[in-house]
DNA sequence: CTGTTAGCGCGTTCAC
DNA sequence: GTGAACGCGCTAACAG
């Protein structure tokens, strides 16, 4: 039914060049560059009849031609383990506005938690983008050190690779946890349980070793292994009923709440019975129902601006690159209390 | 401290083209190229010699130049509107695992609801893809059917234009909604709120429609301009209160998850003193707590699954242009039941 | 089976 | 201020 001017070139024609365009207005290709980019300075009666010709044969200048004559892709990569954690979605928006700001798209892909596809991903992403974020990336030491050293900007968010200088920039997972346990300790907390993320995650790491650092301060934290989404939490809840604990820490929010359910479902009260604490904060806009989870929470924004900000200056000239940590602050709200009389 | 061999090219150098791989393997750059691409037999010995003169240099292609050579740049666009949203992640998996195999990477963009930015990003697609996937694009239908127009291939997610041939993969969110009706019906609902989503949205409009049907059925629809989160759900409770409905339908699971969240703080028990039925059905791996909520659900993998395979086609091939809808299914856990004795 | 040649579409020197 | 020529890195058609 509808059918604008452009059905003229059907669905199997050459598509439209600069040259086309050139031709159409009555000038070189050069000169079409120009009055596009702004590179110099064109009279202005060319110009209009450029503009007219673009507009009249729908001309869009091709991605791969513009990046080969210019040295770049005029995109940057970005690359998550996981994107149905709300977590990434919100460090990619501040990202994105970063990169726009800078006349640049980003590209985003998933690795769904494998390291492998991950080291792959990330060098798909390399030999498209102009520089690539890599987030929480689950992939060991040495695969980073190979990625990072061919020369690429890489920007690392979420991991610190010790002994190593690859630009980062990081949530204090550790100063978090810390406080957490703080937290716990002075509810008068003793024997607690942790539900543990993924094995490659830094971040996890991070935590078990606030956990460690805690231990000097009479408070026992048991590991539990877990996963990092709320089914992994809801199955992990049988566990922590067995450790006779009076609080649980979970990798993450999405594990708290799965496990929170898991628990109510059994029969516990929260926090009555059995304190819950998550980490992340992914509640404040997805989840209404966490404004209730205490968790350890992190400004999402700010991590994405920063990582952004960061590859950027490492695409212009070369930054610095020492990792850069963000702190994290408690928020205590209803699932956190002191222990019940008899815990267990 | 660690530093590969290949820290010898530093940061600020020039990247090793296929031309000096040719040079150390002492063969000519088509020579590399077809044992990189496999694209004809070469002499054992000479390939051995590519590879390791690739091995040793690290080369990698230029993604560009292959883009500009081959004519075609080897990826797809997906755009949505809403990241945050747990239904496009899901969405996006498989639609990745589709491009994947055909040797294609996906390029994600997020449009933030926002029908200007939408049109750009996708134009923007559309320069550096092969092809590409609008889900539930917020533009109107002038603006999709002047992008569809440009003669590059595109496939609708979850919108159908009318009156128009562009093809398209979608649930069928009437029937969805009917069934939620029907379901309502039998209980014993007669009056109902609907949390409406983004005005801009065509599965809102599928679903409206579907309450306009029903009235037939004697079910009142009352239409209550709310949002896509759960912060819209929570916020638009007390506007449901005022109604003196016995049933909400929400918008999606998310919206209905806050809209419960308030209305349970506001002392309303669920579903005994008000039904609440969601749609999407996200809940299965992401929030346990969904477990409870009755909702409209569709298999959204195989959503992604057509919709990937249909643009694939479509790059081949002129595939059919015919719309396709997916049927939704009606999921009764928890949160329906019949109305109070004294509604309202 | 291999090397040589010619573009792919665009930006960017250069002379004019 | 403008056009002609070259090169970006790679693939593909062409001879050998």
């Amino acid at each position: 039914m509808v059918s604008g001017s452009a059905a003229k070139r059907g669905a199997r024609q050459r598509r439209v060049t600069i040259n086309d365009v050139g031709t159409a207005a009555g000038v070189s290709t050069s000169t079409v560059s120009r009055v596009l980019n702004g590179t110099a300075r064109v009279d202005p009666e060319l110009a209009r009849r450029v503009q007219s010709a673009v507009a009249e044969l729908g001309y869009r200048p091709n991605a791969a031609a513009q990046g080969l004559a210019r040295g770049e892709a005029g995109a940057i990569g970005v690359l998550v383990p996981d994107l149905s954690n709300p977590y990434f979605p919100d460090v990619l928006k501040s990202v994105s506005a970063v990169a726009r700001r800078h006349g640049r798209r980003v590209m985003v892909m998933e690795s769904d938690e494998d390291a492998a596809s991950e080291y792959e991903l990330a060098e798909d992403l390399m030999r498209c983008c102009d520089g690539v974020l890599l987030c929480s990336p689950r992939m060991d030491r040495t695969a980073l050190v190979d990625l990072a050293l061919r020369g690429h900007p890489v920007v690392l968010v979420n991991r610190i690779v010790p002994g190593l200088s690859i630009p980062s920039v990081s949530a204090d997972f550790y100063g978090g946890m810390t406080l957490v346990c703080g937290h716990l300790t002075q509810l008068g907390h003793r024997r607690v349980a942790y539900l543990s993320g993924p094995e490659a995650s830094w971040a996890n790491a991070e935590r078990i070793r606030a956990f460690e650092a805690a231990a000097a301060f009479g408070i026992d934290v048991t590991v539990i292994p877990c996963g990092h989404t709320a089914r992994h939490g809801y199955d992990a809840a049988d566990a922590v009923r067995d450790r006779g604990v009076s609080a649980v820490v979970a990798y993450n929010d999405l594990v708290a709440f799965g496990a929170m359910a898991a628990l109510e479902e059994a029969g516990l009260r929260i926090p009555e019975d059995l304190s819950v604490i998550g980490c992340d904060d992914i509640s404040v806009d997805d989840l209404p129902s966490s404004r209730r989870l205490t968790t350890a929470s992190m400004a999402r924004d700010e991590l994405g601006r920063q990582a952004a900000q960061r590859l950027e200056s490492l695409m212009a000239a070369d930054g610095d690159t020492e990792p850069r940590s963000l702190p994290m602050e408690l928020r205590v709200r209803l699932t956190s209390a002191p222990p019940a009389a008899s815990p267990g």
